[in-house]
Order: C-alpha cells, then sequence, then structure tokens
DNA sequence: GCCTCCATGTAATTGGTTACATGATTCT
DNA sequence: AGAATCATGTAACCAATTACATGGAGGC
C-alpha cells in the first residue's frame, strides 16, 4: 500500500494545519488543482489509506459528521523525506499545449480563434494570480514560500499570454 | 467506444503522414510527451481502437512485421471537429509546480537546492527547444505551426528559469 | 418548503504506468 | 557472438474521472 503523489500533497496540507476531508478538496480546488487536479472521491479514500498507515490521525469531529485530521509524527516525517529524498517526476500534462502541434490542421483564422481565447484564458488567471500576490505581506519570511508559489503561477500565465499574443501576430504576417 | 484525447493526438500525427506505431512513439518521446506524455503499451492497443473505429487504416507493412497506418477521411474529419468543436480539458498536471507549495517543510538551503536543480532543468531544456528552432526556416509557412508550437516550449521553460533563480534570491534575501 | 452549501462516502469506468514477453535486424 | 535498436504486443496494477447516493444545517 505505497503512498504516492496525492497521498504526500494531502500530508503536506496536513502538516500545515488541521483539516477536514472537505476543506482538502475546497484547497486542491482553489489553489493545488492549478498544479494537481483531483476530485473529492479521491480525497476521501486516499484519507482512510493515510490514515491506516498511521501517517495521519483523525484530530477531532465537527458539524455534520465533518471529520477533522491531523499530521502524525510520522506522516511528517514521510512528507519531509518525500520532499528530500526523491525526484519528483519530470512530466508536464496539458491537452491545450498538446493541441498547438495540430493548429496546422486548422485554417489560419481559426488557428488565430483558438490562440486568442487561450491567450485570453492566460490573462484572466494572471489577473486573479496578481490579485493574490498583491495581499501578500511581502515582509513575512512565514508567506514566503506561498509568495514563491505564486509567483510561478503569474510567470507562467504571463509567459503564455504573451506566447499567444506573438503567435496571433506569427499568423496574420503569414496571411499577408 | 469514445475517443480521447491520446486518439486524437495520433490521429492528428497521421494526418501528416504516415506512421508505424513505433515511429508514433518515437514523435511522443521527442516531442509530444513534454506535454502528453505516453508509452507504447497504450499507443498500441489505441491505434487497433482507431482502425476499428474507421478513422485509421493500415496502409502498408515493412520490416521486422511493422505496420504502417494512415488516417481515414472520416479520422481527418474527427481531429478537425476535435480541434474546432470542442473545449480542451483546463487542467495541468505536474509534480514539480506541486512540490512549490510545500518547500516550507524544508530549511531554506534545501529549498534553494531543490529551485537550483529545477531551475537547472528548465535552462538545459530551453537550449535544447532554441537549438530546435533555430535550425527551423523562418520563412517557409509549412513550418510555421511548428515553430508557434516550439516557441511555447521556449517561453515556458525560459520563465521558469527565470523564476527558480529569482526564488533563490528571494530566500537568500529572508535568510540575512 | 425549497435551495444552497456543507459534508462524506461508494461504484463503475476510463486512462495511464510498469512489467512481462517475444522476435527481427543492424552494428561492432 | 553480443549489444543496441527496431518493432509489436499483452497483463496487471494503480491513478483519476464521472456518476451515484445520502443526509445535515442555515438562509429565504
Amino acid at each position: 500500500m505505497a503512498i504516492g503523489t496525492l497521498g504526500h500533497a494531502l500530508l503536506g496540507l496536513l502538516a500545515q494545519r488541521e483539516c477536514t476531508g472537505y476543506e482538502l478538496t475546497r484547497t486542491f480546488d482553489e489553489s493545488l488543482a492549478h498544479v494537481w487536479p483531483t476530485k473529492h472521491s479521491q480525497i476521501y479514500p486516499e484519507l482512510a489509506k493515510l490514515q491506516a498507515a498511521g501517517l495521519i490521525r483523525q484530530s477531532g469531529s465537527g458539524a455534520r459528521g465533518s471529520k477533522t485530521y491531523a499530521a502524525t509524527a510520522e506522516g511528517l516525517e514521510e512528507v519531509r523525506r518525500w520532499m528530500r529524498d526523491t525526484i519528483p517526476s519530470e512530466s508536464v500534462r496539458t491537452e491545450r499545449m498538446l493541441r498547438v502541434f495540430f493548429l496546422w490542421l486548422l485554417p489560419p483564422n481559426e488557428a488565430s480563434t483558438y490562440l486568442r481565447e487561450i491567450g485570453g484564458r492566460h490573462r484572466e488567471r494572471l489577473a486573479r494570480y496578481e490579485a493574490i500576490a498583491a495581499i501578500i505581506p511581502s515582509d513575512d519570511p512565514e508567506d514566503r514560500m506561498g509568495r514563491i508559489a505564486i509567483e510561478a503561477g503569474i510567470r507562467y500565465e504571463s509567459a503564455m499570454a504573451d506566447w499567444a499574443s506573438w503567435a496571433v501576430e506569427e499568423i496574420a504576417k503569414s496571411a499577408s
């Protein structure tokens, strides 16, 4: 019963503060899902597995049958070991970028529409990330790692938005 | 027997030119795997499915029992429909970026090591992509879409390499 | 009373990875 | 003769998505 990437991500969140399965699900939806999409139907069974392995424990229970989990000492050790001693998978999976390889199948105007649309989505997310970055106090060392993570998002979205605009112009050039 | 993203990607490649399963596997390994990782053990069964659906046909056979496949008219239509009429999944999956959310678990010097290592990998790939871009003739409209795809890779790797360097400096600042 | 959000789970299916298995051809 | 590369496939397992299923609590 080996524990995978999702398990380690849950451990990482629970290392910060105790949470219910529902809260973990929302944290994924709001931030981690941008790099590691997950559904509640995967989170609940995974929590059961982590508990069975002694890496988390149920630290309380609240209204509507909610259960709060916390990382155990072994859990903390495990997530640190994962961060230090294991090599992250190189792989990135993005259908949006995959499709770029097949844009030649479309007439130039439709390819441009596709690129403009994805540029728009990147700009949207860029604005959201910048808004989040703006409210992180820049002098608090506690938040520094959070700021570093959001900066990755900002630079990624910004680079892709610029690329999309550039690509639209490239296509316009060749059409003339 | 619905056809998924991998099936459409294979159709897209076969729309360009006929290929054997082995050649498709290599094309994935060399370029498409950066955005859609796949193994030969998934490609061969998928080709059988596409053939059964009439979207590709076996167009020949060569040495060592190799089989060459080509997209049929229906296959071409299907991949164009996919590009035009379906919305790509928003999701991106990258363990490397997931781990950035948990860098606070490590002491600053180990977090810096992680960031320097991923920065190095991004610079490596950037160099490879730039080398590929350099040999694409910039005036050939046939290659323009390929150039646009590689430019996305260049900008992505470049942005992430810069981000990693910036992050290392941020950590150094807070340590002092 | 109804709607929304909170809250947890299971079942069925599809997608993806790792391991197993085999054999031909070419290069050294 | 042995190693590397070409070439195709299957089986077992694990990960992920979609659909099913249920119920409490609070607001309107």
